[in-house]
DNA sequence: CTCGGGCCTTCACAGAGGCGAAACAGGCGG
DNA sequence: CCGCCTGTTTCGCCTCTGTGAAGGCCCGAG
């Protein structure tokens, strides 16, 4: 991911902003204009008037570090139908963990109403309407993961990265 | 824990130790020579010259991660059922050391309710409701170590660090 | 263009269990 | 006698799951 640089105290808001989305970010500070300081591994400052060479150095560092970051992004589910991502987990019900499981197998490629449906309940749907209901279940409890469940209209089903990681309400999810 | 100052590129070789025994670091380099650099969290280099208050802002950054990554280390538990976290102890009565042990094995991952029963009673369950009686009394004893044991439905119980996550279902709140 | 119908999404509800927690009782050691 | 540890009972909330029903979106037929 790219690193984004950021004027203080300028622009602040933007500051605010990036920090929410998890985008790593390098501050630059003004001579004599204290540094924000923050514990979070994705943000970095340097005081100005700076070079080149070590605006580049901190860059990169903080690239290197979302990548650690982006590689922990990636779901794993146990055997125990806890799902991991982002640090982060979840645990499923038995239906629900049936369906991550084809879900993942299929991971960002279309997983069809059919496998989905046969996965979740191996005796047999019991009624039409379920997979739907348990689509929507799905969602919400990934969501706070930064995982969405995406339609494919007639097809089935796809999951991938959802577009940023959701404060850890329930009511706004990403459609 | 104490940020240790790294002189750049003279003491190159105490900066390696330092690594291995990921001591939290800041490195001081010299104008016109190149930083070491390492995705490393607990380390961080400043260019010379600079003020005493960027210094202090660097080392107070790194103070702060390495308290979190001291918060974050495993539990102790010793013989005598004395549980170490957080810089901070108590003492654990038999059964409840015993189920410890188990949850401790499984630390952050999923502790069966079986699993812990087999450890807490080897002589046999006395009573069905008494694990979770004991899941209670635990829980209240963990809390001042900042420990919490959450629950997976109708799978076991986790051991992680407690605070803020909750994870609740999304289904059924506040309707 | 408009209408009708799939195809989905989401809400509301209810039955069945799992779990939480308080309250109570017995035992043991100081 | 008092305090701590342990087991038991009981009450009630919350979760999981399936079902019914009310729309929303999109596309092809007319």
């Amino acid at each position: 991911m790219k690193v984004e640089l950021v004027q203080w105290p300028s622009e602040e808001q933007r500051l605010t902003q990036l920090r929410r989305d998890e985008v790593p970010r390098l501050v630059l500070v003004p001579e004599g204009m204290s540094p924000p300081l923050t514990p979070d591994v994705l943000e970095d400052w340097i005081r100005l008037p700076a070079t080149e060479d070590d605006v580049r150095s901190r860059v990169g560092v903080l690239t290197d570090r979302a990548a650690g970051v982006e590689e922990a992004r990636v779901p794993e589910l146990d055997e125990n139908g806890l799902l991991r991502a982002g640090g982060r987990w979840v645990s499923l019900p038995p239906v629900e963990h049936r369906l991550m499981i084809v879900l993942l197998d299929r991971y960002r490629a279309v997983a069809s109403r059919d496998a989905l449906a046969r996965a979740g309940w191996p005796g047999g749907i019991p009624g039409r309407n379920v997979l739907d209901v348990h689509i929507v279940r799905l969602r919400r409890r990934l969501a706070p993961l930064g995982l969405a469940i995406r339609t494919v209209r007639s097809r089935g089903y796809l999951l991938e990265l959802g577009g940023r990681v959701v404060q850890r309400s329930c009511d706004n999810q990403l459609r």
